[in-house]
DNA sequence: CTTTGCATTAACCAAATGGTTAAATCAAAT
DNA sequence: ATTTGATTTAACCATTTGGTTAATGCAAAG
């Protein structure tokens, strides 16, 4: 079950899927050595120990989170209308793709806030953020928009796209919906997100 | 350290703490007799496993969360703006008096959904959110509102009010924000929330 | 064919962990 | 004072878990 691809890729795989589901007190060193069809000793002979092998796969993680974040200024040259559009379509579509990703890192971060503190700076999308919000502002005065707090604009949008996938299991159970439904309600808020934000920015 | 209250609240009150910040398969039972002050034997003396010990805690944590979802629906007669800000802003103030609950519910329910499941039916708030569900319709139909999915403006409430907390560590990183200055972002989130809805809601 | 160096495995280890037990302590009733 | 029942403790146990090691497999270079 092992031998034709690289055994590094095989392990770090496995290690994804095991952290992500279980978080890292959860994960079982056994656990990845199965899923990657080999034995344990491979895992600490590849990366020395769990915890290296844990910082990679949460960095990948937390990189892929923060990284869409960035995609909320690109296309400089868009009215803001289509900026916000263009961010929350892609950015929900994004997320649907690792559903489970928000809240594996959401959760790790918030045991070792330590876990962002260093890898804060390195991270691509962070400059990007602070243009969109000086973009807000410019705005605002401009009487394009309202005017408000991009601090707050930002919250509403990440929090309207992200929640629902950290909560999926929790939102299921209390709607009521089963995989099929709850995969509409997402396509329906690409849109719909949208236009709660754009309504609540008309001038 | 231990004599004065009883020794049964004393373990509830460290077996939360304990589990809350660390999850179930992070928690020790050593941590949480230590926090107690208490011999760890107290714990299976008292309760039988960790597996109960937790279950008492999760149902708590629970009931606190959906518990409060269900003040959605209270106060019947009031008109639905005036509704929807009491909701947003009780809940916001509840879920900050106790902000690292909605990510512990959240997790644990992402590792086990049946955690959820069998406590569904008995929870209160349940059936408050469903009549509240109605009114929402009705109130579109009546032209008082915007006809929306009652499910999206759930969602988009919920997410709202909660991502805030459950990605606390993860939003001060990101945008640079101290604890004072959180709270304050938070205080203000109170109003801002019920804005963004209501101006989406407009017919 | 032999050597060399990486890859892989099985067996093993020490520490941690959830749980148990038998003895001791303590408070109230007799 | 003694008995009785619940409470508390220290020592112990079996299993799990992250990690190590020594031996083996194996493919390419000599």
């Amino acid at each position: 079950m092992a031998q034709d691809r690289n055994t590094e890729e095989l392990i770090i795989e496995a290690a994804k899927k095991i952290f992500v589901q279980r978080g890292l007190a959860g994960a079982r060193m056994q656990d990845i050595a199965d899923e990657a069809g080999i034995n344990k000793a491979m895992l600490h002979y590849y990366y020395r120990s769990k915890e290296k092998l844990f910082e990679i796969v949460f960095n990948e993680a937390l990189g892929r989170i923060i990284g869409r974040l960035g995609q909320i200024a690109i296309d400089g040259e868009l009215p803001l209308e289509q900026k916000i559009r263009g961010l929350v379509e892609s950015y929900i579509a994004g997320v649907a793709e690792t559903p489970y990703l928000p809240i594996f890192v959401i959760n790790e971060i918030n045991q070792r806030p330590d876990l962002l503190v260093q890898r804060m700076q390195s991270l691509s999308g962070f400059s990007n953020i602070m243009s969109f919000m000086k973009d807000v502002i410019e705005a605002g005065k401009r009487g394009e928009i309202k005017q408000v707090s991009p601090i707050q604009l930002f919250l509403n949008i990440v929090s309207m796209c992200i929640f629902p996938f950290a909560a999926k299991p929790l939102v299921q159970g209390v709607l009521q919906l089963d995989n099929v439904q709850f995969n509409l309600v997402i396509e329906e808020r690409k849109k719909l997100v949208a236009d709660v934000i754009l309504a609540w920015l008309k001038p």
